[in-house]
DNA sequence: GAAATAGTGTCTTTAAGACACTATATT
DNA sequence: AATATAGTGTCTTAAAGACACTATTTC
């Protein structure tokens, strides 16, 4: 086989290869607050971060120790960066997730100070359920959820800053054009559920105002109403289920949509 | 500083690293077939494609030699990816680009037989024109385009079938959602060139006809009337010119576009 | 005047936006 | 009865979709 011929003679070590290749998770989870009997809940838009240890595994002083920063880690020969960002995801936080999706590549030359080295991004919703069961790993000595708000202002580690207002700016666009609140909320859920996930990212009046909202979601070729169920954990008087329909995940072209 | 401190520690050699970092650039073309004189455009969306050599630059046999395959190469410790593909392109085509954008990586274990190469994958818009100054380089001893609907049933290099097909998903879309279609156009142009080019990626009746499009043109936002200038290179009636206006980028939100 | 492309007139249907109003339960 | 959330009635405005029609030019 000539293939076989040439591999034989291909030199790997002719390039230059890169230090190190490691992959980066943005959990995000929402917080809901329920402020009351009879209420709808109030929700904020949470990123974990980790705090960097002061000392490694193996006893050494920690590279950027002190700071905040995304978990992740480096990946493996036999993986992919998203089998990692999966892999890393589950020793971090014990739990299986929802939503794992590739956002972004970071490889500016000098972005880590100990050479060069790629890292792939990935955002994840996590339900705060299933994040309350966390637990931090060797080179943590502390977990934390940060407001969507605060957590730009803080010190955090290698080029993170980058990185996380990359997936505050991804999350915020995939809430309002694909179906992806579906990873915050339950099967089913009623108008002002949906209207809370929503309003952690916009304030567009079509999504804020309880009129018109409870109006749209009827006519949202996504989401279909479950005839008959009615719960009332959201008020008093009892308020129609909503669920989201199997695979759609529509986005109309901007030539054909209405403005 | 302890940072300086904990590189010294730092082992470099601890964690198994890829074989190779590489930038693959899927570059599409729009080839316009004037049928006439007074005749708007007809347009086909072309992807450059490279042949692989026999031998390689040392005279070597080449890897997956004779097969079809995007143009690319490894990516310098001094740049990111993106650069390489910016680089790697003029190279290629010996032309500065319009347009190129991540939309992916390929790091399946054994995409390569090589060994670990991560390949992030980038697609570009080329103008005909420029397009026609391209050159081999040292590994190709041949360059063609190939209309998207059968360059998948070509022979392809490494994973560039799955590459190429997530490529023309990427670039199908962005040409609906977004306003890259610019990027094949000239800065005025009329109506029904603009429809050519999207006709390349939809038949939505919307785009299709031609009295639904020459009045749709007129409510999209980010596009403008360049009043009183006309041209007949695609009819005996003088027609209007419209361009785009400076930077938007609009997409409606699925929760509150029209449907 | 025939042909071809560009563009308008006008009617119907759908939905957005606004605002006042009603409905259903708990306390 | 007061309160809070859910949901409707209805009017105005904007745009999609359909289809017949007019306008401008070349040959």
């Amino acid at each position: 086989m000539s293939n076989k011929e040439a591999l034989e003679q291909y030199d790997r070590k002719q390039y230059r290869t890169p230090d190190g290749y490691t992959s980066d998770i943005a959990v995000f989870t929402i917080l809901s607050s329920k402020i009351g009997e009879f209420k709808p809940p109030q929700m904020s838009l949470m990123l974990m971060l980790i705090k960097r240890a002061q000392l490694n595994a193996e006893g050494h002083t920690n590279i950027e120790a002190g700071k905040w920063a995304l978990p992740g880690g480096f990946v493996q020969p036999d993986e992919s960066a998203l089998d990692a960002a999966r892999r890393e995801l589950e020793e971090e936080t014990s739990v299986k997730c929802l939503h794992v999706k590739h956002f972004g590549v970071y490889d500016k030359p000098g972005r880590d100070p100990r050479g060069w080295i790629i890292s792939n991004a990935h955002y994840a919703i996590v339900s705060e359920h299933e994040l309350s069961k966390r637990k931090a790993n060797d080179d943590a000595d502390d977990v934390k959820l940060f407001s969507i708000d605060d957590v730009l202002n803080l010190n955090l580690a290698f080029d993170h800053h980058k990185i996380i207002g990359d997936a505050i700016e991804v999350i915020k666009h995939d809430l309002l054009h694909t179906i992806v609140a579906k990873s915050f909320l339950q099967e089913q859920f009623t108008y002002s559920e949906l209207q809370a996930v929503l309003k952690t990212v916009t304030n567009d009046p079509a999504v804020t105002s309880e009129q018109a909202f409870s109006r749209k979601i009827k006519t949202l070729p996504f989401i279909e109403e479950v005839s008959g169920q009615k719960t009332q954990r959201t008020s008093k008087t009892p308020t129609q289920l909503y669920r989201f329909a199997d695979e759609m995940n529509i986005v109309r072209p901007i030539y054909t949509a209405r403005y």
